[in-house]
DNA sequence: TCAAAATGTCACCTAACTGTCACGCTACAA
DNA sequence: TTGTAGCGTGACAGTTAGGTGACATTTTGA
């Protein structure tokens, strides 16, 4: 599944910009001008990334990015604050309530591509193009293939996508509604409970006897996959 | 224990700037002005961050970023590329190496100060406002763990929400009737004497015999977490 | 086409967790 | 010192959440 980027600009021009080249990057991007608009788009459904514009309507872009950064669902999104204020005092403000970065206007789109490339090779390990591996844990996207140890392990199509999805956000406890939306699709009427049974079976094929179960239960709050 | 930041700079006047500030704002700080002795510096003992100047001697910067993504025990060091050279290409050149920011001279110290304070924070969520850690207890709500002195701990559900209910807020004397709203809802009619029996449990799975108990009982008032 | 693999549910079971109580101790005030 | 309200503690029964094996159905691939 490709990442997703929520585009936060009321530039009408320039959001179409952005989109554009997201989309060519192949990013799924979603856009809004409104504030307001992109907290309901966010807690709708979580993108990976953020672009943010500083004056946009409504609210402005630094209380979006406060709000989101009070949620605890939404605070480790990672958010690209995008402003024509260059003065100092504004990026260092930016930065200070919880963007990760802040780029002024006028920018190169492609350098901006760039930075949530890094931001989002950061937040999703995937991304960086490297093979996703954790410990003796190995996951290559391209071939679809898993290894433990350096044996190669057999995963049905869900438990695959299922382990790159923990893969892809160690260390955090995913619900199990987040983890239906996230390998079954968000349209999945599918019962929470099935989760369960995907990670048994998960477990059970990644599992040698004697080795450490790198998923983690977490009662009343959903799974987490350990790193280190 | 404070963050610690590597500056590889060879303008000595720039280093010594740049150490001064980071110093001021609690970093522990080492510095070089040569690549090859940064590689040992960081292998020798690996900082949070690194400050990374692009022309420094021996080894350009970029291959001493290059280097240290490579090798899985540096890879994951956020580093900032600082540089006099403005250009685009460089600049995306940089970030697809694997740095995570990139600053052009001259530069603002207290932006600077504030991006490597944006990339801590996510890649170290104890230095940033995430994650909640008094003396040797941490939390990390994302994770849902808790550790003492390094090691890990269990807590029952009730037990977690307890303790970060205190976390959020220590050196305050919480009454019963407080804990109750903040940790079971506002609409729960529990009695009050069940927090004190939580507050056990609590006690009892985070204090191993001889350590200090953080929790403590004020007498006709409720319980307060300590931070000593 | 047909067997093997994969998938979504279900019922059952167990371990963990929860709220309450009774009893005894402690700190404080008179 | 003593009485008492407040708190700690161990026990316990009720509840809940997750693990597990089984199974019918669908999908896949030879």
């Amino acid at each position: 599944m490709n990442p997703s980027v929520l585009v936060v600009e009321d530039d009408r021009a320039l959001c179409d910009l952005l989109s554009w080249n997201l989309s060519a990057e192949g990013y799924d991007v979603r856009s809004t001008g409104d504030g307001e608009e992109a907290l309901l788009m966010v807690r709708e459904q979580a993108p990976d990334a953020i672009i943010l514009d500083w004056m946009i309507e409504q609210v402005p872009g630094i209380e979006v990015c406060r709000q989101l950064r009070k949620d605890r669902e939404t605070a480790r999104i990672p958010i690209v604050m995008l402003t024509a204020r260059g003065e100092e005092e504004d990026r260092i403000r930016g930065l200070k309530t919880g963007a990760d970065d802040y780029v002024t206007k006028p920018f190169s789109p492609r350098e901006l591509m760039a930075r949530i490339e890094a931001l989002l090779r950061r937040s999703r390990p995937s991304i960086g193009g490297d093979n996703l591996n954790f410990g003796d844990l190995e996951l290559d996207p391209a071939s679809h293939r898993v290894r433990r140890g350096g044996e190669a392990l057999h995963l049905g199509p869900t438990e695959f996508r299922l382990l790159r999805y923990f893969m892809e956000r160690p260390n955090r406890v995913l619900s199990r509604q987040q983890i239906l939306d996230g390998v079954w699709g968000m349209d999945s009427d599918i019962d929470e409970r099935t989760v369960d049974v995907h990670i048994r079976r998960l477990r059970k094929a990644i599992n040698r006897p004697g080795e450490k179960d790198p998923i983690r239960t977490v009662r009343a709050a959903g799974y987490a996959m350990d790193v280190s």
